[in-house]
DNA sequence: GTCTATAAAAGGATAGAC
DNA sequence: GTCTATCCTTTTATAGAC
């Protein structure tokens, strides 16, 4: 999983796994066919393990949804911050690195960002009434993805957070103008006037 | 260019390109050192080429400069769809798939994007007094490019140009939200009124 | 400048002992 | 289940004739 995400796909050996696991040829070909089923299995990991290993540890102590959502970014922002804007989205970077890639691969990558849309869609949901009626959250949930994915391909390529940075500011932005202002956690008595930006 | 748009970098070997060109080992290996020099002489192309191959012909009869932002992105539509959402940006693809590029390849890839959100900004500072004062056209030029790529990363994930319609769809949104409507072509009356939708 | 032939290495995968 | 050894293919790149 690390490999794939460090390498990608392709510059990632057999014996490159092999040496990282601590392993031997016949361990690993005891339990995969081949090499890209390891790859399908990583993936499975990663659909598997969304909530634990991405969502969970971003949300910590978060309870607003709009908030969730920035979260999440703000994860990614520190993936790429630590490693010098060299890593990214693992699922982004093998869904461009595989250009054909054979359809058990294929469904995997699909899955696992549908499965991250989903996630985006159902804090647009818990959001309620900040979603006005006539937008339609899914399409926006995936554009979050969009978004995020496209800003860590220019963060990567440039080698500067910056691109990542102001792609979210942008996202941020049009969240702003669609989304009607958070309403204050409902202390139960005349509705409460708050000026000024609720963010960005 | 065109197999390493169709199959990446590192799926394309030597073999290959010697077979499309119809040339021999010796006769590339004359002109180039290596394989990395033959990409960098492809990304060199994509620089030099920006107007000619891309910009003319999705502009071909455009005036209007947002139009011609809508008629680009139209252009990589084109692309996916003729090509069964199998091919997507070149640049996009390359950048992702080489997760640590020698300087001279990461330089270039960096460039092209340059030279794009350049040709973008243009565009938006052609537009006038339609983008309000307070909006940063460099960032919203960026934000067309993260829309793009990341749009075109899930369509081509799911074989499905929805996705990529539907990024756009957004940024469609975002720009309404953020520019004024077009003015008529001025005629130098008093100002017009116009009521409904300008776009999407 | 282009050709053929080939070197040298790395890659994925297998065989068979233990 | 894991080990070592190795097969076979593909890959990039070079040598040297023409």
């Amino acid at each position: 999983m690390h490999l794939f995400w460090e390498k990608g796909y392709g510059s990632t050996s057999v014996a490159d796994i092999l040496s990282r696991a601590g392993v031997n040829s016949g361990s690993l070909y005891h339990y995969f066919p081949g090499k890209q089923d390891v790859l399908t299995a990583v993936l499975d990991t990663y659909i598997g393990g969304i909530r634990e290993m991405l969502l969970e540890p971003a949300w910590r102590g978060v309870v607003d949804p709009i908030e969730k959502i920035w979260k999440l970014m703000d994860g990614y922002r520190e993936a790429l911050v630590q490693t010098d804007c060299t890593y990214g989205c693992p699922i982004g970077s093998l869904a461009l690195e595989i250009h054909e890639p054979d359809p058990p691969v294929r469904e995997r990558l699909a899955k696992n960002f549908t499965n991250w849309t989903d996630a985006i869609e159902d804090c647009l949901k818990a959001a309620g009434r900040r979603v006005p009626p006539g937008v339609d959250r899914r399409a926006l949930a995936e554009f979050v993805l969009t978004t995020m994915e496209g800003g860590v391909m220019l963060a990567r390529s440039y080698r500067d957070i910056g691109y990542f940075d102001r792609a979210i500011d942008q996202l941020k932005e049009h969240f702003n103008r669609l989304l009607r202002p958070a309403t204050s956690p409902a202390r139960s008595g005349p509705r409460q006037r708050k000026k000024g930006k609720s963010h960005a």
